[in-house]
Order: structure tokens, then sequence, then C-alpha cells
DNA sequence: ATCAAAGATGACAACGTCGACAACGTGTTG
DNA sequence: CAACACGTTGTCGACGTTGTCATCTTTGAT
């Protein structure tokens, strides 16, 4: 591989005079310039990080932690927006994956300790509660779509689970449904209580009583061996004799899941029964016949925003806020009619 | 943070016997080793790749270039294979996402060379074929889930579609099912063809004629902007005064919306028709009730082997074969009864 | 023409690590 | 006791880059 000695050898200037050209300072002359690119377009130099981060003791790198990458895979795209951000400021990403494993989670920052990156994004492919384990490592940190459990805790950017819900509710009412089946997500998930109060809230705020609104919890127990009871429960309330002129679910699983019950009952969707998700995880709100009108998770800019404050803090510049709240927008498809 | 020479320093010897204690290497007094091993553990020292690398000139790094990770999620695995592989290994990877785009590709070459990759691991999320645009790069790579498109071809690692494929139609003939639906793949995949070849090949084995099996193209057009035809073609096949007993489909979406036409007209599964998919896409497969009786694609081990053998020519080892294929396992569950 | 200021370029050192080699200590052999 | 082998430890330099400072060249004002 050729170095900047070599490019400047080949130019006829010093490997200092290489080194402006290659990082745009200023004072040097137009032909000297053009020499020395040509030179190293002809060589195909590129300089070497590794030598950069000696020198500069800047590594100029931040490493991500991810959880369970593979069972909510459409969480990935956090990682894509990070991945965009970095390669659009001429930053790199070290990723580090830990099944949920405390021992891995620790290896991972020892492996960021020797690339002695300079910050950590910690980020969790559910919203939930986190605590990240970083040994005696002091870094600066960004939680994505967790927050801590601490109260003195650390700086975060996470889906407004409440506006999101909020909003879809609004929506669903706006359609004059007044008899509200909703299915609840695993009570473990930071999004069950702030989707599930947000429903509440606007479902009071619009006149409707406790009668006309029928809860189910569709999920329940640890994470990653839950029971699923969204299926059966699905099928309870589109049994009772008033049943509910629309199904509300946790997610865009649990929606599939009702999907299949009311299908199965010999329900038309939205004629019968309409059908609203959350997530909006598209290989299934896409995939549904009607397609499913959900709330979008923003995970795209989760990553990308989040790698933008992390980069802030690396700078030394202050927070305007520690936590900040992504929205989740109404993504209006099909599978919601007017009653 | 704190260096060999500071290591040396406390422990009262010279920066090249830190060195031997860190690197194992032998002819160190026990004593001297234990003393240093507590300086390390005391001061937290962690030994710098970057110099690593400069000094020994190898990076121990591979790259990683993605087509479109967040189109087909859950092959995400494959990444986390690789990435698995290296934590196991002590090497490093670096992860670059092109979403298709040409020169974002070229420029993820350019950050790999920047970090003096040793070889890189070219994944596409659809098995297809691929032709990496690496500019004027060369390096040992490997090719995971696609192949070259050029004679003279590359090393890769795919999944056996054909395999799978017989397999699972093999299963489908022995549970008694000789009236068969097929739903097609989008041609433009690897996977479309070797699947449909062998399911033909293997039914025509099985004695079956013609007439038995229905072919229906699902999915035509360019890849993330296709026309999905399966709800109809499902429905077309099942509304034959003859029906198929059993609907076999391209993939675990294109199943699901079979699951939807399917009792959209009051069929139940799999008491009036049995369904089964391909890949295994979980979300999908386990969301389904019943549960859905598919292949799975090896998506982890891809990444894992993948990593391994590019590793090995990386070392300079000759592959036992240009071209391996890992088996599609079938996944039995309860969506394809006995007839 | 003269000189100062500004612009252009180069020499050199240092970042952290480890290979090559030198040097030292201890025990063994003749 | 000399000679040697072997085990243990240390010195030094180089990897590729860029910051610091020195040197040389050009420009422009007098």
């Amino acid at each position: 591989m050729v170095s900047i000695k070599e490019v400047a050898r080949l130019a006829g200037v010093s490997d200092k005079t290489v080194s402006r050209v290659v990082n745009r300072e200023p004072n040097v002359r137009a032909d000297t310039f053009t020499r020395v690119q040509r030179v190293i377009a002809e060589t195909g130099y590129v300089p070497n990080m590794a030598a950069r981060h000696m020198r500069s003791s800047r590594s100029n790198t931040m490493g991500i932690i991810t959880d369970y990458i593979s069972t909510t895979p459409y969480s990935g795209n956090i990682v894509r927006g990070i991945q965009d951000w970095a390669a659009a400021n001429g930053r790199t990403v070290l990723l580090a994956n830990t099944n949920g494993h405390l021992d891995k989670e620790l290896e991972s920052w020892k492996m960021f300790m020797a690339h002695r990156i300079e910050g950590a994004l910690y980020v969790t492919m559910y919203h939930r509660i986190a605590s990240p384990e970083r040994g005696s490592v002091t870094l600066p940190s960004m939680l994505i779509n967790c927050r801590s459990a601490k109260e003195e805790s650390e700086a975060s950017i996470e889906p407004d689970d409440f506006q999101g819900s909020r909003d879809l509710t609004r929506f669903v009412l706006a359609r004059g449904h007044r008899r509200i089946g909703y299915l609840r997500l695993n009570p473990k998930l930071l999004g069950a209580e702030e989707r599930h109060t947000a429903f509440r809230a606007t479902v009071r705020e619009a006149g409707l009583g406790e009668s006309d609104i029928d809860v189910r919890l569709g999920m329940e127990g640890p994470i990653g061996s839950e029971r699923n009871h969204v299926y059966r429960e699905a099928r309870s309330l589109l049994e009772k004799a008033n049943r509910p002129s629309v199904l509300m679910c946790g997610n865009d699983e649990m929606a599939l899941q009702a999907y299949l019950a009311a299908l199965g009952m010999g329900l038309q969707i939205p004629q019968d029964v309409s059908i609203v998700g959350f997530d909006d995880f598209q290989p299934v709100s896409l995939a549904l016949k009607p397609e499913l009108t959900t709330a979008a998770l923003p995970y795209y800019d989760l990553g990308y925003r989040g790698a933008e404050r992390l980069d802030s803090t690396i700078a030394g510049k202050p927070l305007a806020s520690r936590t900040l709240t992504l929205d989740c927008p109404l993504v209006v498809r099909s599978s919601c009619a007017p009653v």
C-alpha cells in the first residue's frame, strides 16, 4: 500500500506538503496542488486511518452496542441511520451485538477501548429501560430507543409512543368508531405503558366511558419467550355480542394476528371490523391486505439523530435536553374505515 | 488513556516486557508476569489497535458491504453471524451499507482502504447475481448470498434453495398432497429459479403430471418496487373447481398473503387448505396461526462461515471449492396437514 | 533597490507497539 | 574454573501521519 512518503517522492515535494493537499490546508500553490493530486490519483493513495489516529490521538470512531438485533429485525434501521450519519460526516463506526448477554457486553466495551472509540451508542431493539454495563469505562454515550434506569441518568433519544398512540386513537375516533377493542403489548416494554396510557387519555378526552372500550393483554412474560394471547383475545373481542368496530393493536405483529382471527371468523376488513397497528413494520404492514393503518416508529431517524447528538457531546457541546423524543407519524392506509 | 510505557514504568520493567505479557510470549518469569498483570488490571490498560496495526501493518479487519439491509430485515442475521465469528477470533469488522447505490459502494471501498482492511464480505439481502464494484481495488473477498455474474468468478457462499425446495416438496407429497398450487417468487431472484425448478423436478419424480400442479407468478418487476399478485393469484387458485389441497409459496411473506386469501374465503388452515412458505422469516412464520411450515434460510451460518472462509483466503489457504452452499433445513410446524 | 510581511515548503519529532538484536544472569558441562 | 547454553530482560527503531517550527520564496510598499 502506497504511503504519503511515496506520493511525496513521486511528486517531488515533502511528505508534509502532500499532507497539506490531502487535508485541504491553505497555503499550497495551485500548481503544486494539482501535481500532488495527480500523483494521488495515479497511485490510488488513501490516507492510513490508523496512522492518523496515532498521530492525532483521535480515532474519529464511535461504537454501537445493540442487544437483540435479530429478534425485531426492522429496528436494524437504527443502525442504518447511524451509519449514514457517520458516512456523511467522516466518522467510523464499530458495531457489537450482545444478544442480551452481559459477558458479551463487557467484551464489547473492551474491544471499543482497544479502538479508542470517542463515544458509544447504546441501542436497544425494544423501547425499554436499560442499564449499560460498561464496567469502569466512562465515555460520552447516548441511549437510543431506551432510557436509563438510574435517576442521574444519561442522555437518550426515544420514540414518542404517547404522541403516536394519541394520534392514532384520534384518527380512529375521527372515523366515527365508538366501540374500541385494545390489545396491549407486553407490559415489560416501555411502549406498552405509554401507548396504553395515551389511548385511555384520548378516548376519555373524546367523552367515551369505560364501557366503550375493552382492553386485553396480548402478550406477557419475559422478552424472547413471552406467552402470546393475541389471537385468542382478538377472537374473544370479536365474538362479543356488541363487538367493537375497531381493534387497536399494540404493534403490527399483533395486528397480523387480529387479521387472522377476524378473517377466520368470516369478518371482512375493514367493512366488518377495522384494525390498526403500531410500528409500521413493513414486511407485515404492507403485506397485509388491506394494507395496515399504523404509526411509524422513527427508527432511521433515531439512529441518525442519535449519532448526531452523540457527536455534539463528544465535541463538548451541551445538549439542549437530556432526552429527545421523536414523533411516530401516523401512516394511513386502508385497514380502518369510517363506521 | 494509559499506554504500554506507563504500565512498564509502574511495573518497573521495560515496555517490551509488558508487550510480552500482553501477547503471552514465552520466557517471562512467573513473578514478572503477575506483577505486570496486576498493573494492567489496576490501570485498565488495553492495547491500542491503531498502534498495533501500524507496527505490524496488519489491520486484522474485514469489511462488510451490504445492499438493502432494511428491506429484508431478517437477513441482518448474516451480519450477526459475521460479527460473532469476528468477535470469537479477535477480528474487527467494518460495516458499510450501500442501499443499492453505486456511488455509496465506491465510497465504501475507499473507506475500507483507509482502514487497510484485509478482505471484504459482499453481502446481498436477496439471493442473487451480483457484481461488486470495487473500483480498482483488489483484495480477498467473499460473496455471501449471491454469486458473481462473471465466469472467472469469485468465491461465494450461498443457501441451497434447490435442496430446501426439494425437501419441502417431498414433505408436502409425503403428507399425501396431490393437487398443488405453487406461487412463484419474482424471477429476478436467484432463489425463484432454483426453488421452482426443484419443485417441478420433485413432483415429477413423484409421478405427478402437469395437470396436478398449477404454478402462478406471485411477484414481478424491479426489486424494491415490484408488482405483487400474490393475493389475487392465491384467491384464483383457491376458487378453482378442483382446488389445490396445498399452496406452496415462494417465501413466507407470500404465504402470509395466501393465508389472508384463504381465510377471507372462509377456508380453514390447514383443514381446508395447507400452506407452506420458504425462508422462515420468523416475525411472520411464527406470528401466523397456525404457525407456518417452511424451510429456513441459514442466514446466520452464511455469515459465520462466510467470514471463516474469507479468513482462510486472507491467510493464503486455498478453498476446497469456490462456491459453498448451505442447507435450508425444513421447519415443520402446523400449517400443512395430511390430506 | 530594499525590506518587511505574507505565502509556500520542508525538516523533524512523536503518537503506541513490537520485531530484531543485544545484554545480562544462572546453571550446566567438561 | 572456563566455556557455553539458555532463559530473561532491555534498547532501539520503524510503521504513516501531522503539528511545530524553521527556512526559503514571493509580493508589495517604500
